[in-house]
DNA sequence: CGGTATCCTCCTAGATACTG
DNA sequence: CAGTATCTAGGAGGATACCG
């Protein structure tokens, strides 16, 4: 196993993908790109917001959360969530007994989501129709 | 060359992540999901929001864009810029003369999407500070 | 129950060279 | 000037088997 797998929080590096001119312009959009990237970073992947949903409601336990997500696999489900507690958005509790058990919780940080959440859905149903499917 | 590349808009397919239960809480959840996943969608990959960055300030050159982003090779601003415009949120307009010279400027579904770059700036501050990141 | 360990496949991004 | 063609590497995601 490697020392610092890919947990580390938000984006590995502060790459310039802008010049930095000494314009006021570019340097507003300096400010934008690296937070925008940070917030998108932590919703990266194929998983993420599905799994932040699905514990919207609650806390769940591993097994209840593959059977609200049915097609992912133990890997990608335990990789994900490692992630997300990496970032602070989600908590896990070991609950010892035989068996154990497991339970994942949003933190108040995971539930700050909810505004940006809200913002996505709203451009992406805009989207949507704009693109005209449906 | 496929036939069907990359360039058509939104997410590929509307694939059940989460299981259609008879709940309303999964109801809500399941309409939040595709809208987010399309607005993420559109947002993804290291160079989409650089360039609608750069494109902010005003309509600008395939040239003028390789100035401001340093560091992105032609093959991929070209593929980028293809994906932007399939997805409505950039314009191209080709100069007649010689040389030939594209403009490319932001479209107001383009510009739309300022809400939710705002939204998503706000989340990534604070999560900057709660992650200890300075 | 709640995961790891291995192996594998495909897709994204990049480098390089060339062109109407 | 504004791209395209071709090739390649690396990593994200997935299948399967096994474990404390």
């Amino acid at each position: 196993m490697s020392t610092i797998p890919k947990y580390s929080p938000v984006v590995e590096d502060s790459n310039p993908q802008l010049t930095p001119v000494a314009s006021e312009a570019a340097a507003v959009l300096g400010e934008i790109l690296q937070p925008v990237t940070d917030a998108l970073y932590v919703l990266q992947g194929k998983w993420k917001l599905p799994i932040l949903l699905a514990l919207a409601p609650g806390t769940k336990r591993f097994g209840e959360l593959t059977k609200a997500l049915p097609t992912i696999t133990d890997r990608m489900l335990s990789k994900e969530l490692k992630e997300l507690e990496a970032n602070l958005l989600i908590t896990r509790s070991v609950i010892e007994g035989v068996p154990v058990k497991v339970e994942y919780a949003l933190t108040d940080h995971g539930i700050s989501l909810h505004d940006v959440i809200i913002e996505l859905q709203k451009w992406g149903l805009r989207h949507r129709k704009k693109v005209g499917l449906q």
